[in-house]
Parts: structure tokens; C-alpha cells; sequence
RNA sequence: GGGGCCGUAGCUUAGAUUGGUUAGAGCACCCGGCUGAUAACCGGGAGGUCGUCGGUCCAAAUCCGAUCGGCCCCA
């Protein structure tokens, strides 16, 4: 206990002698049950996908969780399972096998085999799971990885398949087509993201072509960018809301938005107008007549309908553009596809097998040839490519199956409002107006790697989903061996109907991979096939963090699973994260090069710093990330921390103290302890509330506190000879709050926390240890204490404003408020100290105060004329100035002078020095007397003798000779105070002294010193 | 193009829900102190038009509107 410490702070030695530490006792695994059996919180790992190493940002996330579950293990929570994640499956691993085998598309994926292509992907799944288990641990992130949740395990899946099952039999999973970007020549759909990283600027043909409408002589004038979509076209959209024109355009009549009309037409004559909602249901002639369309041809309302551009009136082809498709799902149209996979027409028409380009070339001369274009003109306009083969995307219907949110929109919507988001303003915002758009989740892919979608279908299209692996196998036919829930083999598997007993195939699918992660929180348990009790015990799970992308990621795949599934929210505490930038305030990118490597930021900055960075500031604020102000600030609270320990522990070693609970002593004490109580209930209330950020910020107050206030003013007691009550007593105040700030920074800075941790208390761990608990403090004291500093403060910048330098005690202090004569008293003793003052004591102001009466000139000028200087002067005596002070009235030069004729001013005793600018008004007495100057010259004295001390490189036990000769006043100082100049300087006066010497400068008085180190 | 968040001293930040003394800390800086925490410790000082503009109000960092910059999400 109380073990010494090398003399400087070194976190990187600390770190390393405390994780081998942790490694050779098991720390880590003793931390997990510690609490076994007590009551529980939960927590879940969003599971991230091991394809390439970590960044700054998941070493961020990653230091958030185990802040909060070191914390509530310290709070006594059980927290079971608290183990790692991974998230295998999905395009991101696929993209990456297909690099290396250095292929492109899905042809050449089938070509090589699906059951190849997906060995290599199960493979490269756990390639970088080795360097993200080692920079997480060596982040101190404590979860374990042994028993990590694995979304590509049998298990895990069937987990799903049991949740696919659920909602296939409330009607929630079903198919549908979805309108996707395509590329034609991989045959395959992109997401999102790769859609937004192929955009590239175009110049296109835009063209505006004629509707006529059935039975009239009018048209409709309609524009797109897309002339081979115009075979396909199926309805018209007007705005209902926007105003439409009809004009005499060259003889002819047609309709155009009336904003748009002079734009396009330039040249016309106004004949009618009507709003959009007069032509719903408006029929209208085919403009190619070559397709057979049994459904639409005729005008809808959509909102969606722009004055930005083109005419108002807009060309809908659903099979090529999603809000052209919504508009076929509210009609209940038929779906007409006039293109095939390949991109080429498949229409039987003059175009058929060119590629949409050309046909679209051949179309505008078609239309041109037949007299139906208004209009053709180029735009330029930015067009998504494929990022891999830059070739042109198209929006192509894909068939998809769909997990029907829109249909329970409200349940999800109202489970939001159970969670505590942080910030809150992301659930009402961010994410709970993503959930009113209540979309349904695109849940298939048409791609190899993934969870397979649990979905059996016959000729007749009747439908099998199995819940469960037996579930298939109990209804199978065939079964490969081998089998596992994994394309290519759960392709292989055949299943006789049971309604018309002909054979069923799988939907060729995996599903999305987000559904995976978001079914973590019964799937890492394979419940409901085990787990059971474990899994309502820790339901909903009391918290998770990731980063602000999640929110449409996997926040909202855990809200709408558990909302469709369990009727409930998944979460009660999500703490939203901001992303780490650079020391500009950008983004960090591989492109620019800044990006940065945690472990190798761990190496040179240790992983404490790294941690207390990321703390620093709400966790939804974005931060700056800067290795020098990470080095500076953890450098400020641990190095202080460890100089306090210094401090403290050398001087109880020397005493034999150990910890223990002694008898408080002084006012000091106490007010310390009361701050430590103070401190913790804050930390507690803060940590509680998931501001972690402010809970730091009370713990680094604390750490001032302790160093800057408790300790510099207890040096005195930790000094004295013997071994006191009151010394035993800072001792114990010293310890307990170094050890409630050790035990409070533990989740913070686990390293350093458990290294001080060891050193104060000899116990094995202060992650096995209990968060200091909340304790009644009494706040009066720490009030009083306030007004203490308050008051030190204002003296200092008093004294040093007036040139009272401290070492010269000064006569008197005075506080001008006697309210607070109790508190003056109480610690008249450390404020006489720090100010050096004989005296402290509060009174009223006014009796500091003295009145001067002067003669008001204005008045006065009249009465004396030219004799008031005169008058001035008569006034000003002393027993004139009390005659009116007492009467009110007194006589001048024969006249009476009274209340109207003079103007009273308050000055200070000249005896004392103020300072106005604050609040709290304290007085100085400047006076000096000789007993005071020759005590600011002995302390003067030893000031210069102990510089000469150190200059001679002497330890502090050394004694030494001393003479002293100069000038008549030192040479009184000396003698008057010389029992204190010498003790304080371990010497023995001796009139010849061999050692050093030196001339001083005191004040313009001369000194000479000499001092000689006594032989041992 | 739509939505959201952020902007306080050179740096890191508190304060915004509930408008109200002189916008509070820490680091760095300058000046000084201490010399038994010394690679430490302490005091003082300077440093802010609270991104900008406008509005509401007796009163705005705080509420409202616009605008600029950074970041994120969606199209």
C-alpha cells in the first residue's frame, strides 16, 4: 500500500506493466462475474464488418461502450452477455473477394461457382479479425471475444429464418418489384453508396413531345430526358395543385404548366386555363402505338411534380422510375417491361435489341418523322455510372422482397418515443422523420454472400418459409450433404408443396445484411431456439452507441425488428456519436491522406490519452482530433493525479501511515471530504444521464481541488514531526479522495486508474472494485470554502496591484461584510497564511469609510464671490467639518453654510488599499510598522539563503553554516527573527564560513551571505 | 435539391431545456511568487462584437428569421 512511484509520469510504462498485469491474472475475465447473479443491465455490440482495420472513428465508439460498461460494472451490474460481434456477410466482403480474384461482375462470379466464391468470402470475413481483437483490447474495450456473436453461424441465421417466419405469417413479408439503379452490363443492382460514388456531369438530349388527348383536339406537352422509356409510357402526372395554360403554339393547342410555358414556348397566345386537378383521369392517345397497354393511359396527380423543370406534365414509365412505380402500385396497373437484364430493347418494335442509347437516338427520329416533337435541346445534368465499369446505370424493375414497414408504420413511430436518444433531438429529427417516411425495407439481394432468405416457392406460387432448420429439413425432399444455411447448398434442398404437391425451389436470395446485425439482439442468444429466460432478462437492452450514420443503418434495424416482432423498441439508451476529423474540421479521407491509425496513435500517445480525447466534449459533437492538445490535456489531469500521489504518499510512507478511516480534524479536512461527496454525486448523477463528457469535467475540478487547494495548504501538517491527529487525519482525507478519484477515472482512463489503484490500496484491481458510492454531503461547507478562495484571491490581486508583495506580512485584512465574521474566524489561521497577515476579521464597511465635505461651488459661488477659495479652505478644518458633520450647519467667513450648499464624498481610509471590481469588498492595511518590515526582511533573507541552497545542489536534510553581514536594519531583522530564519534553513550561525558567498540587493539595502555545508 | 447538427478566447470547452449580476474553466502566452511536489507547485494579467445580419423583449450566447462556414443523412 501507498507504493512509491518513479519520480516522473510515464503512461506508455504504465500502460504496458498494467495490460501485462491484466493478461497474466485474468483481469478481464474476473471483471465479467464480478457482479454474477446481481441485477443486470445490457448492452449489445453493433457487430462491425472485419474487412479492413479499424479507424479512428471505431477505435471512438469502441472507447464509448466500454466507458459505460466498465462504469455499470463499478455500479454493481451484472452485465451478461457482454461479448464481441461480427458482421460477415454482405456486398463489402463480396467487393473485396472479387478484387482479389480480381473479377468484376456476377457473371464471373457464376462462372468460378458460388460455392467457391462463397468459401472465399466466409474466409476473408476473419482476415483483419485478428488486428480489430488486438487494437481493441489493447483500446482497453473489455468485451469477450471468445464468445463473440458471429452473423454467418448456423445458429445466428437460424435466429433469423425464426424471425423471417414471424413476420411472413403477420403479412408483413412478401414480393414486389422494386425500381433499382442497374447496370446493365454486370447485371446487377448497386447501392446507394455505390450509386453516389459514380455520378459524373452529361450532356443529354431532353426532348418535349405532344400528348394528344383522346376524343379532343388539345395536347398535353411533356418532356423527358429519357426517350426510350417512351414505348413504356403508361400514365401522365400533373401537379394538381400548379396552374395549367392552354396556348396556341403554332397553330396548335397545348397544355404546359404555367410556369414553364415561356420558358419552353417562348412565342404563344393564351386560349384557357385550369388547375392540374381538372385533367385527373384525363384519357390520352398513346404516343407509340406499338406496345399493348390494357392498363392507364390516362392523367394522375403527383406530387412529385416539379415547375423546375420540363412542362408540368410528366412521361411515367413505371418500370423505370420508382415514383413512376408507386404511381402503377396506387393505380393498380400492370407492369410493362420494354428492356431486357442485358439493357437492350426487348419490345418487339423497330428498336428491338439495341441498347437504350441508340434506341433512344432512333426514337427521337421516329418521333420527329411523324411530326409529334415539340422541342429537343441538351442539358447538362450529373448521371449515376457504374463505379466499377462506367457503364451508363439504368432504373430497372428488379423483383425484391420487402419487409412491410408502411404497414405498421404507427407501432414504429410510437416506439421511438420510449428511447432516450442523445442527443434527444435525433429522435424526433434525424431518425424519427426517417421513420415517418415509413418505407418499406428492400429486404433481398441479388447477390451470393448473405443470409439466406428462408422463402420456398412451387409453380402455382404457393409459398414455403420455414422458421427453423428442421423446419426445412422435416419438410424436404432433398438434401445435399454438407448442408449448411449457405448458397449454394440451401439452394440444393427441395421441398414438396403442400397444397398442390409439386416441387418447390428457394428464392434464389440472400437477404440485407443489415437485417443480420439488427436481429443481434435475440440472434446472439439463438433465441427462441435457446436463451429464453436470458433474453427477456436483458430485453429491451439497456444501451448501445454508434456513430450518427446508424440511424438509418443499424438503429433502425433494431427499432423495426423489434417493433415488428416483439411490439416493443429494441433500446432504452442510444448514445448517438459524431465522427472524429481532422485538425481542420474535415473529414478524414484516403484520398487526401490524413487518415489515421489508432494503434499506431496508442503506440506513440497511449491509450489512456487517446481515450480522454474522445471524452473530452459531448460524444455528439464532432471533434478535432490533434495528438498534441490529446498528449497535453491527459498529461495536465494524470500528471497531476500522479504528483499529488507523490506528494502525499512520500510523506505517509515516512510516517508508517496506512489507509484507514482516522478522526477528521480540521475545517480544511472536512471541507475536502465534502467536496469528494460532492464531486461523486455529480460524476454519478452525470454518468447516470450519459454525459460522460461533464462527468469528466467534475472529476478534473476535483483534481484541482485537491492539488491546487488541499494538499498545498495540508503541506504544513504533512511536514510537521510528529505523527499527529491532525496529520493522520489530512493523511486519510489525502487518501480518500486520491482513491475516489482513482476509482471514478477507472472508466475513463483504465490504465492509469488501475495503476494508482495498486499503488494505494495493494488490491488486486480497481475494475473488481465498487464506484465510490453516493453519500449526504453537507454543501454549506463547500460554500464557506468558496468564499475562503474568494477572498485569498481578491488579497493576492490587491496586494500585487499595490505593490505589497507577499513575503512583507501585512498588519490587517478586513472583510466588509460582517456577515461574514463566523467564517473569517473559522479560517482566519489558512487565510492568514496565504495572505501573510497578522490579522483577518470581517466589519462593516462604513466604518472604513470617512466623509469629506466640500462647499458645492454652484451654490456657494453666489454666497462668497470671489472669497471662496477662501471659504474652501475655512470649510475643509477639521472642527468645521465635524460641526457639520454633527449639526448639519456651520458657520464660514460669517456666513451660514447648510445641507444645500455641500457635497459629501466617501473616501477609504487612507490607511487601507481596495479593489473594486468585485463583488465581495476586502481591505488591505498598508501600514508598516518595524516589527512587520524586519519580518518581511528575515523572510527575505531566507528566501536568498535558500536559493543559495539550491544553487549548491544541497538536499534539503543537509545543514549548513551561515553568516550573515550588511547593513544595519538585516542585521536587526536577523537577530529579531533569527530563530525562525534559521530553522527554516537547517543552519547554525558561525562567525567565519568557508563555502560560498554572495552579495544581495534587499530593497536597496545591502547583504552579504555566506554558507558552508556541515560535514555529516 | 430536401432534412438535421454544430460554430463561445490561439486551443479544448461550460453555460441554451427555464432570456436576468461583470459569459465560467483548463491549456498555451506575459508578469510575478515559491524553492521540503522542483521535469513539480502557486498567484496575477492580457486575451471574447458568443460565426454574421436582422427581429422579439425593459433585457438575448440563450428565443425567432435570414445568411456564411464545417459536418452528416437522404435524393
Amino acid at each position: 500500500m501507498l507504493d512509491e512511484l518513479p519520480q516522473y509520469f510515464d503512461s506508455l510504462q504504465i500502460e504496458k506493466e498494467v495490460s501485462e498485469y491484466w493478461e497474466r491474472e485474468n483481469i478481464m475475465q474476473l471483471s465479467f462475474a464480478v457482479n454474477r447473479g446481481k441485477r443486470r443491465f445490457s448492452f449489445v455490440e453493433g457487430p462491425p464488418t472485419a474487412n479492413g482495420p479499424p479507424h479512428i472513428g471505431h477505435a471512438e465508439t469502441r472507447a464509448m461502450k466500454d466507458l459505460f460498461l466498465r462504469y455499470k460494472t463499478m455500479k454493481g451490474f451484472y452485465i451478461d452477455p457482454r461479448i464481441a460481434g461480427w458482421d460477415c456477410h454482405g456486398l463489402p466482403v463480396e467487393i473485396e473477394v472479387e478484387k482479389k480474384l480480381g473479377i468484376k461482375n456476377k457473371a464471373e462470379i457464376e462462372k468460378l461457382g458460388v460455392s467457391k466464391f462463397n468459401a472465399l468470402c466466409k474466409e476473408s470475413v476473419f482476415e483483419y479479425v485478428k488486428i480489430w481483437a488486438e487494437a481493441s483490447k489493447r483500446l482497453g474495450f473489455w468485451v469477450d471475444y471468445d464468445r463473440a456473436y458471429i452473423t454467418m453461424k448456423d445458429e445466428y441465421i437460424e435466429s433469423e429464418w425464426w424471425a423471417l417466419k414471424e413476420l411472413y405469417k403477420k403479412g408483413l413479408l412478401f414480393k414486389d418489384f422494386r425500381i433499382s439503379p442497374y447496370c446493365p452490363r454486370c447485371g446487377t443492382t448497386l447501392s446507394a453508396h455505390e450509386v453516389s460514388q459514380g455520378y459524373k456531369e452529361v450532356d443529354d438530349f431532353s426532348i418535349y413531345v405532344k400528348f394528344k388527348i383522346t376524343g379532343k383536339d388539345e395536347y398535353f406537352l411533356v418532356w423527358t430526358t429519357t426517350p426510350w422509356t417512351l414505348p413504356a409510357n403508361e400514365y401522365l402526372a400533373v401537379n394538381p395543385n400548379f396552374n395549367y395554360l392552354l396556348v396556341n403554339y403554332k397553330g396548335e393547342k397545348i397544355w404546359v404548366v404555367e410556369e414553364r410555358a415561356k420558358i419552353v414556348l417562348k412565342k404563344y397566345e393564351i386560349l384557357d386555363s385550369k388547375p392540374g386537378s381538372f385533367f385527373v383521369g384525363t384519357k390520352y392517345e398513346q404516343l407509340i402505338p406499338i406496345l399493348r397497354v390494357n392498363t392507364g393511359l390516362y392523367v394522375v396527380a403527383g406530387d412529385f411534380v416539379t415547375k423546375e423543370d420540363g412542362s408540368g406534365i410528366v412521361h411515367q414509365a413505371p418500370a423505370f422510375g420508382a415514383d413512376d412505380y408507386a404511381v402503377l402500385k396506387k393505380e393498380k396497373g400492370e407492369l410493362y417491361v420494354t428492356v431486357d437484364e442485358a439493357g437492350k430493347i426487348s419490345l418487339e418494335s423497330p428498336w428491338k435489341g439495341l441498347d437504350v442509347q441508340t434506341a433512344s437516338d432512333r426514337i427521337i427520329e421516329y418521333l420527329n418523322e411523324r411530326g409529334q416533337m415539340i422541342k429537343t435541346e441538351k442539358t447538362s445534368h450529373s448521371y449515376p455510372f457504374c463505379w466499377r465499369c462506367d457503364t451508363r446505370l439504368i432504373f430497372y424493375p428488379v423483383e425484391s422482397w420487402f419487409i412491410g414497414v408502411s404497414m405498421v408504420k404507427e407501432k414504429v413511430v410510437e416506439y421511438n418515443q420510449r428511447v432516450n436518444w442523445k442527443p434527444d433531438y435525433i429522435r424526433d429529427g434525424r431518425f424519427g422523420n426517417f421513420l415517418d417516411e415509413g418505407k418499406d425495407w428492400a429486404l433481398s439481394r441479388n447477390r451470393f454472400w448473405g443470409t439466406p432468405l428462408p422463402v420456398w416457392t412451387c409453380k402455382n406460387n404457393h409459398v414455403f418459409v420455414p422458421g427453423s432448420k428442421k423446419e426445412l429439413l422435416d419438410n424436404s425432399t432433398y438434401v445435399p450433404e454438407n448442408f449448411e444455411l449457405h448458397r449454394p447448398k440451401v439452394d440444393e434442398v427441395k421441398v414438396k408443396c403442400q397444397e398442390c404437391d409439386s416441387e418447390m425451389i428457394r428464392e434464389p436470395y440472400p437477404i440485407d445484411t443489415w437485417f443480420d446485425s439488427g436481429s443481434a439482439f435475440f440472434a446472439q442468444y439463438h433465441y427462441p431456439f435457446e436463451n429464453q429466460e436470458l433474453f427477456n432478462e436483458n430485453s429491451p437492452v439497456d444501451f448501445i452507441t454508434e456513430a450518427m450514420d446508424q440511424t438509418r443503418g443499424w438503429f433502425y434495424a433494431l427499432h423495426v425488428i423489434s417493433s415488428l416482432l416483439f411490439d416493443r423498441n429494441a433500446y432504452k439508451n442510444v448514445v448517438v456519436m459524431e465522427f472524429v476529423l481532422n485538425s481542420k474540421g474535415e473529414k478524414m479521407s484516403k484520398s487526401r491522406g490524413d487518415q489515421v491509425d489508432p494503434l499506431q496513435i496508442m503506440d506513440r500517445i497511449g491509450t489512456d490519452s487517446l481515450r480522454l480525447f474522445f471524452f473530452q466534449g459531448p460524444p455528439w459533437k464532432p471533434k478535432r482530433f490533434s495528438e498534441e492538445v490529446s498528449v497535453e490535456f491527459s498529461r495536465k489531469l494524470l500528471g497531476t493525479i500522479y504528483n499529488s500521489y507523490l506528494l502525499f504518499s512520500t510523506n505517509a510512507r515516512l510516517d508508517n501511515w496506512r489507509p484507514k478511516k482516522e478522526k477528521l480534524v480540521s475545517d480544511l479536512d472536512k471541507w475536502m471530504l465534502n467536496r469528494t461527496k460532492e464531486c461523486i454525486s455529480s460524476v454519478t448523477k452525470h454518468m447516470d444521464e450519459y454525459d460522460p463528457h461533464l462527468a469528466l469535467d467534475d472529476i478534473k475540478d476535483l483534481v484541482l481541488d485537491l492539488s491546487q487547494w488541499y494538499l498545498r495548504l495540508s503541506r504544513d501538517t504533512f511536514w510537521s514531526k510528529d505523527v499527529t491527529d491532525a496529520k493522520k487525519s489530512s493523511y486519510f482525507v489525502a487518501y480518500e479522495t486520491l482513491n475516489s478519484i482513482t476509482k471514478m477515472l477507472a472508466p475513463f482512463t483504465p490504465f492509469f486508474s488501475e495503476y494508482l489503484f495498486m499503488k494505494l490500496n495493494g488490491a488486486k484491481s480497481v475494475h473488481l472494485s465498487e464506484f465510490p458510492a453516493e453519500e449526504e454531503f453537507d454543501s454549506s461547507v463547500i460554500e464557506e470554502m468558496n468564499l475562503v478562495k474568494e477572498i485569498v484571491e481578491s488579497g493576492r490581486r490587491i496586494r500585487q496591484k499595490n505593490g505589497l508583495i507577499l513575503r512583507r506580512p501585512v498588519k490587517e485584512i478586513v472583510v466588509t461584510d460582517p456577515k461574514y465574521g463566523r467564517v473569517m474566524k473559522k479560517f482566519s489561521g489558512l487565510i492568514k497564511k496565504e495572505l501573510n497577515t497578522k490579522d483577518i476579521f470581517a466589519a462593516d464597511l462604513k466604518s472604513y469609510l470617512r466623509q469629506e465635505h466640500l462647499l458645492d461651488k454652484k451654490s456657494t459661488g453666489r454666497i462668497f464671490g470671489k472669497d471662496l477659495a477662501a471659504a474652501e479652505a475655512e470649510f475643509g478644518r477639521s472642527e468645521n467639518q465635524l460641526e457639520f458633520k454633527k449639526s448639519g450647519r456651520v458657520t464660514v467667513l460669517g456666513k451660514t453654510i447648510t445641507n444645500e450648499n455641500v457635497d459629501t464624498k466617501e473616501h477609504l481610509d487612507e490607511r487601507f488599499v481596495s479593489d473594486d471590481t468585485s463583488d465581495l469588498r476586502i481591505l488591505i492595511n498598508k501600514e508598516f510598522d518595524k516589527k512587520l518590515y524586519l519580518e518581511g526582511l528575515a523572510r527575505e533573507m531566507v528566501r536568498r539563503i535558500q536559493s543559495m541552497r539550491k544553487d549548491a545542489n544541497m538536499d534539503y536534510t543537509d545543514r549548513i553554516y551561515l553568516r550573515i553581514e550588511g547593513d544595519e536594519s538585516l542585521m536587526e531583522a536577523f537577530s529579531s527573527f533569527k530563530e525562525y530564519i534559521l530553522s527554516s534553513t537547517q543552519a547554525e550561525e558561525k562567525s567565519s564560513v568557508g563555502g560560498s558567498d554572495k552579495v544581495w540587493d534587499i530593497s536597496g539595502l545591502e547583504l552579504k551571505i555566506s554558507i558552508e555545508k556541515v560535514a555529516p
